[in-house]
Parts: structure tokens; C-alpha cells; sequence
DNA sequence: CGAACATATCGTAATATCCCGATATGACGA
DNA sequence: TCGTCATATCGGGATATTACGATATGTTCG
């Protein structure tokens, strides 16, 4: 995939959209707990993560979502159910570009 | 002063509080607009980045506590007015915390 | 098709966040 | 000390978040 082809010159400046999800999705307890669940590349369906967070299955569905959109899990299909895991490229892309914000404006 | 010497040997796994209020300040695009006023080392205070970012008194005043809670950055009065600048050191090790905790979960 | 299971979505109460105006606290100079 | 200016805190209204139970959607297999 391309880089993001807007008229910008270099630096973005301002946090990207994406990175902002990705903060909020990890400025959550519950999100935290969440991720840890996925450590050395575990995947988990929806009812495992549930059971695992302590957390009901709707709300694990829904934060989980979050989590995806904040680009840190990505989800596939394994018959009824949907695993989840950790997104490392996802990751490291919202940490640079956080990283990136914080030289300009420390 | 040692970098990462801490008390304990084992990794932390779980985020530290401190980052976990360093995520939650910059989770939100005020405070994000905020930062981006001390780009270049500059020292505003309380009522200068009020007027710059277009909010009131108070709200600033209140969203710089919550970023100095996260760590993010310092302030020193200066006769009346308290001056506020970014902590380079401070949003480094929460940078820090995070990119280890990111590596635990994913 | 219909039952059984897994996940997603809906509706919603409890709680938290955001931002404001008003007021209290603190620092300086006449 | 008093008045003025700058910041911090208080109280509250609008909005967002969190988590839940109930229900809808979707998948597999008899």
C-alpha cells in the first residue's frame, strides 16, 4: 500500500486520524487487558477473550472492534468463530507515527 | 542516572500508571492541540495557550494539569504567571513503557 | 430446512469526560 | 495592606464511554 499521498511536504505534524484511535484504544484498562491476552501471537475468539478479560461477550466483541480499529488486532474468520490477534506491523506503524508527533512538539 | 534500572527483574508486562496517563492525555484532540503550541522548546502559559488554542481559562488550565499528570509536560511559575513547556524526558519514557508493553503484546 | 453455536448489534443505565462561567487562591507592586 | 492580574478550583450541563442483557445476524451440521 502507499504511503498517504496528500500535498504535505514531509512532516505530519499533526497525529494521524489512525493514531488517535490507536491511543484512545489502548487508554482503556480493560483494552490493556485485553492485549496482553494476545502476547507471543496467542489468537482468541471473541468468547475466549470474554472468559479471559473477565468481561461480558458483547463487551468483548465491542472493545475488540475498538481494538481493530485502532489498528493493534486484526480478525479472521475461523468457521463460527473469529480469532483475534495481535497486529505487529499495526502497532509499530502507530508507535512511529506517535513518535514522530512527540519530536515536534517536545 | 540509570535508564531502565528498576527494582524489579522481570518485565513489567502491564502498563505503568504513569503511561497510562500519558495514553489517556493524549487521547484527545484538544490536549493534542495543545502539545503542538510547545513545538520548538516554547514556554506558554496558562493564558496563552488558552487564547492560542481558543478555549477558556479554566479548561486550560485544567487539560495542562492532565498532561502534566501524563507526564507530558513541565511547569515553573514565573512571577504571576505559571509557564508551561513540553517534557522531552518525560513523554520519552512513556514512548518508552509503551513500545515494551508493545512488545509483550504483540 | 432447522437446531445449535458464535459473534455482532441494539437499547440502556451508570459513570466519566469535556468545557464553561463563577469564584477562590496566590503573587506582585503601589 | 490593598488592588490587580494570573492561575486554580468549584459547580454544572452537555456529551461520550463503559458494560451489560436481550436480540439479531451469520455459520455449520444433522
Amino acid at each position: 500500500m502507499a504511503k498517504k499521498a496528500d500535498s504535505a511536504p514531509a512532516e505530519p505534524v499533526q497525529l494521524q486520524a489512525a493514531t488517535h484511535d490507536f491511543l484512545k484504544a489502548l487508554s482503556n484498562p480493560t483494552r490493556q487487558r485485553i492485549m496482553l491476552l494476545f502476547a507471543r501471537g496467542a489468537e482468541l475468539s471473541v468468547n475466549e477473550v470474554a472468559e479471559q478479560a473477565a468481561i461480558g461477550q458483547s463487551t468483548a466483541s465491542q472493545q475488540l472492534d475498538l481494538l481493530r480499529r485502532g489498528g493493534i488486532v486484526t480478525s479472521r474468520r475461523e468457521g463460527k468463530a473469529v480469532l483475534y490477534r495481535a497486529d505487529k506491523a499495526g502497532a509499530a506503524a502507530a508507535l512511529s507515527d506517535l513518535q514522530a508527533y512527540l519530536q515536534t512538539c517536545c
